[in-house]
DNA sequence: TTGTACGCGTTATCAA
DNA sequence: TTGATAACGCGTACAA
């Protein structure tokens, strides 16, 4: 049996009080009795009993997501992985409010965070655009002195406490060390996203192009196409360019919108010759990479997406460490073969 | 605040206990005092504090984790994420001994386990070879209650409760997929182990067969080579291959012994222009992928493989259920652009 | 068949 | 500066 702060009493001959105040850091102990405290923890190797601990202090978090909505999988994908967790122990002990608000609109995600009531709640987790009003409602409630995390898509500049999602340069370089390995005899490369509003999107693309530049100099990458959540632009986007430029080889796609994309590909009757790599597994990428239809899908867990964004939230506001290792989430590359 | 035993109890008119015995599925309770508490469960909307039953419980897991010990750096990596594991909240209200084992004997495995003493023990992982006597070994446990999973590498024909790894077939075909695609041209792939004892071994293999076969004919592979654990062999058998195939284009390494193998390559002179494919992510290969040495890494998360294997011996120990999604370890590709 | 009372390891409140 | 003591939510002997 593992010792106990009983233990820890009687050994340095003190009372239990004492040593929740010396294991606590918390004021009005005597110097000499706080190291002797420290000592009996030491020699009986003592480590607190976090699931005790959390039940005698009763604490509850409050949470809430707020989360874009639209035309898109990946979102729903999300949800789901986000109620899941909250139905098994990763949400013990707290409250998960998800809001949602329509990804068109910029300014619908700024009244939702003037909307949330920071004295009923000690956490949020952000998806959206970064943009000078996002930072401000997020300067806001960290003022208030709730947790903020952003979430997926990173808010840099805003005083967020931790972001949750993959180094989306490193993804963009990954997509590019993808597209160069599978072509490479070279040619035009077409990349498409919903919006480079997003910070996501752009820095994709950065690492896209820092890759191609350096090392597939075949390679010739083609200005952002922008849908804006558009699917009848994106299908026409991408059907023109697939019609009126032989020397393509390669598709990015960067947001959404995968299924108006291969829509266009299909009808071009160029896609098998095309290498088309995209982000997020759905159920369309999924069942474009059984087709071969796309070469390679980068992803991230939406589970641990969900999960590592509780824990991070909870950690923060108890300004407690997180452990680094557990939340680093990865870079997933899907091919046909290693489908989840 | 969530809705306790306590509101449950005032709710259905009856008293703790009862309560308890209902959510418990304890005999002695009239059908009709079942159905009033379990109705006052749904009215509130109860759920259990897992935490809180545990410390009421006092439950204790002892644990066991059978691990070979060579030259690997894998199984270090391994055994270096379980302790981290332990020392985190994952091992709470359990203690886990590490039993390593010399990985060339076939037999040491088999001592190890008998050297258990179930009586001390709640429950143990194990990453061994199959053999009929592991079996025999894992079916005596077994029949003294303990929990039993295999780890890394399965063992389908012994009793174990489950298996936390990867799928090694579908690993197999995922790494057939990189070199089909990585050397369009076609060729020789030279496909290398330590021992093709491994259960694991065996089954990658026959993935990158299946693959191979139906979709890239123009690649012929050769008969798997097996180094035995000894590093000269190794790179001798390697540097033959290299220097006698001039339609060499790829090697699959499945197992351990990548340092031996890149040290023949590169002797050979023909490592640029080679599609090299190993497994598990450690110095060795990711320093081979930074140099661009190896094309791609198959690799398991030693971090997410030890949480996971603690949180399923604690379930099967329970003979509770667990959350499947969280436990699926994800086969993983790593490139030199998405290195964790 | 049902209820009472105590303990698990920690925190927190009050009094000394 | 310290110490008793009562919670927290649940499990479980033991009594009724």
């Amino acid at each position: 049996m593992r010792p106990t702060v009983h233990d820890i009493a009687k050994e340095a001959g003190v009372s239990l009080a004492t040593v929740d105040r010396v294991l606590n850091a918390r004021p009005g102990v005597r110097e000499k009795t706080i190291a002797r405290v420290q000592e009996a923890v030491a020699r009986l190797g003592y480590v607190r009993d976090a699931a005790a601990a959390n039940l005698a202090r009763g604490r509850f978090y409050r949470l809430a997501f707020v989360l874009p909505e639209g035309p898109n999988q990946f979102v729903e994908t999300l949800r789901a992985a986000l109620l899941e967790a909250c139905a098994t122990q990763v949400a013990d002990r707290a409250s998960v409010k998800v809001v949602t608000t329509p990804a068109q609109d910029p300014h619908a995600v700024v009244r939702a965070l003037r909307a949330l009531n920071p004295r009923r709640l000690d956490g949020v987790a952000i998806m959206a655009p970064e943009t000078p009003q996002v930072r401000d409602a997020v300067a806001r409630l960290k003022e208030e002195g709730l947790a903020v995390v952003a979430l997926v898509s990173d808010l840099p500049n805003a005083p967020r406490d931790r972001f949750v999602g993959i180094d989306n340069v490193a993804a963009g370089r990954t997509a590019a060390l993808l597209t160069g390995r599978f072509a490479p005899q070279g040619g035009e490369v077409l990349v498409v996203t919903n919006s480079l509003r997003s910070r996501d999107s752009l820095d994709r693309r950065l690492g896209f192009d820092q890759v191609t530049a350096t090392d597939f100099p075949k390679l010739s990458v083609l200005p952002t196409a922008e849908s804006y959540d558009d699917p009848a632009r994106m299908e026409a986007v991408a059907f023109e360019a697939a019609m009126s430029r032989p020397k393509l080889v390669g598709v990015y796609s960067m947001g959404s919108g995968n299924t108006p994309l291969l829509r266009a590909l299909r009808r071009s009757g160029r896609l098998d010759e095309l290498v088309v790599i995209g982000h997020e597994l759905t159920p369309v990428t999924r069942r474009a990479l059984i087709e071969n239809e796309m070469a390679a899908v980068i992803s991230q867990d939406v589970g641990h997406l969900a999960r590592s964004a509780l824990r991070v939230l909870r950690a923060a506001c108890d300004a407690a460490p997180v452990f680094e290792a557990q939340e680093r989430i990865r870079i997933e590359i899907v091919l046909r073969e290693n489908l989840p």
